[in-house]
DNA sequence: GCCGTTTTCGGCCCGACTGTTTTCAGTCG
């Protein structure tokens, strides 16, 4: 799969075209085919081979023939060319923030500085200034920049950035004057991790807001301080931003500030076709400059014949045309998920009892819920023999006779050996309400052993659910190599769950690999993983993820009802042949 | 370089903040 790294090829191209000054759009073309790129869940390499590369958005006959060559040669001559004389230290002077494509290349030519290093040994030496119209305080920031960029300013999980961004919109509502305060960005489209935190506030004080804002405690530094937009970095080394409008324009400007880029391209160039010009302040009349809208998001898709589009769909992915036509689906909801599926207790590395496990589900209005503790070879995490197994079902029936109200599957989050093989026996996993198929080991064979290792426990009866499918951890662990698009048809043909993992360093499936599985009719499972009762509420991470894939309850099993849940638990079982003993899935506590 | 319910050519989103050059270019989102 080379999607990112032609991507990044793509990135590339548009950065040495922007220090040669090229023409804005050809630079946006290759950006935009990156992006798009990006978001491709199909291979581009199976796209080039059947001849298919022009269905991808942004992608016409140059860019097709650019993405053939290099799968054919390894290379890119344009790009080879464009780069002739401009050293990649130049390049990566773009990625110190103040830095542009004028300022590089005026650095380059007029003091010949072709790296991050030397700018740094320049402008700490003070010998940048009276130059070029560059004073100390340019210096200042750019080390500043320079500083950044040294600490890799990584992506913060979404699951770190929602309570920080809730903190801050709470603190910005307490302001006198504030009529609402919201989190806007990619953090309200849900993406898995955040580069900063947006937020958009109404305020007829607008001064009295940027004091407040960028005096609150959570402020390590003033980044910038206008009249109606702020800049700070947060305590905890994110940016964030702040935008003050008028309460006329504060669906405009929550449409705006909340992205994406694209999606803001799309609809502006749409507005552009109907006679209009939308901007955060409203959607305006272009003959007359008179606004049609503003207040409110809805009032401003409608504005331009548009259904109103969830956050979670802005990525220019198809959700125009399809609020165009009124055809958006229906997303899932956190109050349409009626259990969890994937739980551990401190029988193997959880941190608390079956029983408080059960109440806290309970708790959550959850109609039924999985008890799902290693097997032996996750010896680490406290996996359970078969003996110790049997010893913890018997447990957990217990529980359930006290919890009449919730029905409580008896479960194995049960590894998946690298041969394929489950790691309890077929008879011990009969026994069992619910079995979680999961990789823990040897995360680095070869894609075609990795590959018949997952589907091949998609085949075994017993497995309804692979749990975190790539094994991926956010900025930690790559994910194994596997071809996915076999592991979901896999899924398919045995009519198998995979799962979308809530765990925050998890989120795995991702928004685009679980929307290719629902386009070829894979069911999903939206599992917490909790190892403690507060990861019961990372559901909300795993269903945002699930809405930016577009599913609906119906594709999702745990918004079933548990009767339908444990039929469709059985049929798996009973198609090859070997019927389940009566599962407690359908009937029991009901 | 892409793209077409105005177009196969001529468009392509829009505005705030900073630093510094006294009138705006550059950067960013």
């Amino acid at each position: 799969m080379k999607n990112f790294e032609i991507a990044r090829l793509f990135d590339l191209m548009a950065d040495v075209l922007e220090l040669r000054d090229e023409n804005p759009f050809r630079i946006r073309a290759y950006r935009r085919a990156a992006r798009n790129l990006e978001s491709l869940a199909e291979d581009v390499e199976v796209l080039a081979r059947e001849a298919r590369l022009d269905e991808i958005p942004g992608i016409g006959r140059d860019l097709a023939d650019r993405i053939t060559e290099y799968l054919a040669t390894g290379r890119l001559k344009d790009l080879d060319a464009a780069r002739k004389g401009i050293p990649a230290g130049v390049v990566e002077l773009m990625n110190v923030p103040g830095i542009g494509p004028r300022t590089a290349r005026l650095l380059y030519e007029k003091e010949r500085v072709t790296s991050v290093d030397r700018l740094e040994t320049l402008a700490r030496a003070g010998k940048l200034r009276g130059r070029h119209g560059i004073q100390a305080k340019t210096e200042a920031n750019l080390l500043k920049g320079i500083a950044l960029v040294r600490g890799g300013q990584a992506r913060l999980p979404l699951g770190r950035a929602l309570p920080l961004a809730r903190e801050l919109v709470r603190a910005l509502e307490r302001v006198p004057g504030v009529a609402a305060a919201r989190a806007a960005g990619s953090l309200r489209r849900m993406k898995e991790t955040v580069g900063d935190i947006d937020l958009l506030v109404t305020s007829a004080r607008p001064a009295e807001v940027m004091r407040a804002f960028t005096g609150l405690p959570q402020v390590a530094d003033v980044l910038e301080r206008g009249e109606t937009k702020a800049s700070i970095r947060h305590r905890e080394g994110i940016q964030v931003d702040l935008r003050v409008v008028e309460p006329a324009s504060f669906g405009a400007a929550l449409v705006y500030f909340t992205g994406s880029k694209q999606h803001n391209i799309r609809i502006r160039a749409l507005a552009l076709k109907r006679g209009l010009k939308l901007n955060e302040y409203g959607v305006f009349r272009e003959s007359t400059g008179r606004r049609v809208a503003g207040a409110t998001e809805e009032d401003v898709y409608a504005a331009l014949g548009l259904a109103w589009i969830p956050p979670e769909l802005r990525e220019d992915a198809g959700e125009v045309e399809a609020a165009a036509r009124d055809a958006l689906p229906r997303l899932v909801e956190l109050g349409d998920v009626r259990g969890d599926l994937h739980c551990h207790t401190n029988a193997s590395d959880g941190h608390h009892t079956i029983e408080a496990l059960v109440a806290a589900a309970e708790a959550r209005g959850y109609e039924y819920v999985a008890i799902t503790d290693h097997s032996p070879s996750a010896r680490v995490a406290g996996g359970l023999d078969a003996r110790e197994l049997a010893t913890h079902v018997a447990r957990i029936r217990a529980v359930q006779r006290k919890h009449p109200r919730i029905t409580v599957l008896a479960g194995s989050e049960c590894d998946i050996l690298p041969d394929g093989s489950l790691d309890y026996a077929d008879e011990v996993l009969a026994g069992l309400d619910l079995v979680v198929g999961a990789v823990h080991s040897r995360f680095k064979q070869p894609r075609a052993q990795m590959t018949r290792r997952l589907c091949a426990a998609l085949a075994n009866p017993y497995v309804s659910v692979l749990a975190h499918p790539t094994g991926r951890l956010l900025g930690e662990r790559e994910p194994y190599d596997a071809d996915l698009e076999q592991v979901f048809r896999a899924a398919k043909r045995h009519g198998k769950a995979v799962e979308i993992n809530a765990y925050p360093q998890r989120l795995d499936l991702g928004d685009v690999h679980a929307r290719r599985a629902r386009d070829l009719g894979v069911l999903l499972a939206v599992d917490t993983d909790a190892h403690v009762l507060d990861h019961l509420a990372t559901m909300e991470l795993g269903i945002a993820t699930a809405r930016r894939a577009w599913l609906g309850p119906d594709e999702i099993v745990n918004t079933w009802p548990a009767r339908k849940l444990g039929a469709w638990i059985r049929r798996a079982r009973s198609e090859a042949g070997r019927p389940a003993r009566p599962a407690r899935a359908g009937g029991a506590g009901r």
